[in-house]
DNA sequence: TTGACGACAATACGATCGTATGGCTACGGT
DNA sequence: ACCGTAGCCATACGATCGTATTGTCGTCAA
C-alpha cells in the first residue's frame, strides 16, 4: 500500500514535525527514509514539488482519519464534535499533526503554490462543517457564518495546545469546545 | 528615538513579513538596513539574538499601537471590540502583522526560546481580554474561559484573513466577531 | 597626546543547501 | 539476444549560510 513515494513523504511529515520546515532538506529527507539523495530527486524533481506532494499527502491521510472516526458518530451533532475535538487537538489529536499545518500554513503566507492548497483545504472543511451545522441544528439562520466561526475557533486552540499546553491543556481545548457547541442550540 | 538596532529589527521585521522566516539571513537583514554583516553582528551576537529582540520588538510596538487605539474607547465593551477586530486582522489590521507573527508562532513549535516569549505574549493577552470581558459582562461566570475562547476565536480568524482573503474578507471577520461578542451578552 | 574603546566594515572559513550529471543494475518488451 | 527504461546511487558544482577574524576610523578619558 505504501510505496516509496509515500515512504519520503512520511519522512519529510516526521522532519516537519519534530525541527520545523527549516528542517527540511533533500538530504535529511533521504537520511531518514535510508535512502539517497538520488532517490529522492528521481521520485520528486525539485524540493517544491516534495513539499507540494507532502501537503496533499497529509490532506489525504486527514480525510481517511476523519472517515474513519466518523464512520462511529451517530449523529451529525456528534460528528460535529468529534471532527471539532480533532481539529481543535484535544485529547486524541497528536500535537505533531498541529505542527505539521502550522508550519504549512506559515509558508502558504509566502509560497502561493502552497496557499493555493491551504486555501482548498480550509474551503472544503467549512463547507464540511457547515453542513454538519445544517444537520444537526437545522434552525441556524447562518450555518456557513457558524462554520467559519467555528474552523477559526478551533484552529485557534489547537495552535494554543500545541504551543502553549499549560494555559491551553487539551482538555481545557475541549471544554471550550463543548461550550460553543451548546452556543449552537441556545444562542 | 529610533536608534541602529531598532532600524536593524525593523528589517528583520519587513522580510519575514514578505519572505517569511526562511527569508531571513544576516547578509539580508544588513542589505535591507542599508549596513554591513559586520554592524548587525556588533548590534546582535548571533541571529537567535536578533530574532529573539525582533519579537520582542513587535511586542512592545503592539502595546504601544494597541494602548493608543484603546485610548479612544468609551467602555471596556468597546475596547473590547477594537482589539478583537485588530486581532482578528479585521479593517485597519494589516496582513503583515499577521504573517509576522504566524511565522513566530511557527518557529515556536521548535524553538522553545522562541515559544517562552510567545507563551508570556498570549497569556498576557487572555488576562487583557479577561479583563475588558470582566468589566463589560460583569454577568458573565468564566471571563477567563470567555478570553480563552475569544483569543483562539481571534487568532483563527486572522490566519484566514491573511491567507485566505476570499472566504474570509475582513468584513466577514469583523461580522464574525460581532456575533461573537453579541453572544457574550445574550449566551 | 595617547591609548583604549565603541561602532562599524571587509573578508575568510567551513558547513549545508538545491540541483545537475553520470553511472550502475534489473527487468520487460520486441 | 538486445535495447530501453525505471530505479537508484555517488559525486560534483555553485551558491548561501552563520560566524570568526581582523582592520579602520572616530571620540573621549587620562
Amino acid at each position: 500500500m505504501a510505496g516509496p513515494s509515500e515512504h519520503l513523504l512520511d519522512a519529510l511529515v516526521a522532519i516537519v514535525a519534530d525541527r520545523g520546515l527549516e528542517g527540511v532538506s533533500i538530504r535529511q529527507v533521504a537520511d531518514r527514509a535510508g535512502v539517497s539523495i538520488g532517490a529522492v530527486q528521481h521520485h520528486f524533481p525539485t524540493k517544491n514539488a516534495l513539499l507540494l506532494a507532502a501537503m496533499e499527502h497529509v490532506s489525504t491521510r486527514f480525510r481517511a482519519e476523519l472517515q474513519q472516526r466518523l464512520s462511529a458518530a451517530p449523529s451529525p451533532g456528534g460528528a460535529l464534535r468529534i471532527l471539532a475535538l480533532l481539529l481543535a487537538g484535544a485529547d486524541g489529536a497528536p500535537r505533531a499533526s498541529t505542527v505539521v499545518w502550522l508550519s504549512f500554513a506559515a509558508h502558504a503566507a509566502v509560497d502561493e503554490q502552497v496557499a493555493e492548497v491551504h486555501r482548498r483545504e480550509w474551503a472544503s472543511l467549512e463547507r464540511f462543517l457547515a453542513d454538519l451545522v445544517a444537520a444537526g441544528a437545522p434552525h441556524r439562520t447562518d450555518p456557513a457564518g457558524d462554520a467559519a466561526a467555528l474552523l477559526a475557533l478551533l484552529d485557534g486552540l489547537a495552535v494554543a495546545v500545541a504551543l502553549e499546553p499549560q494555559r491551553m491543556p487539551p482538555a481545557r481545548a475541549e471544554r471550550l469546545v463543548d461550550a460553543w457547541l451548546a452556543g449552537l442550540d441556545a444562542g
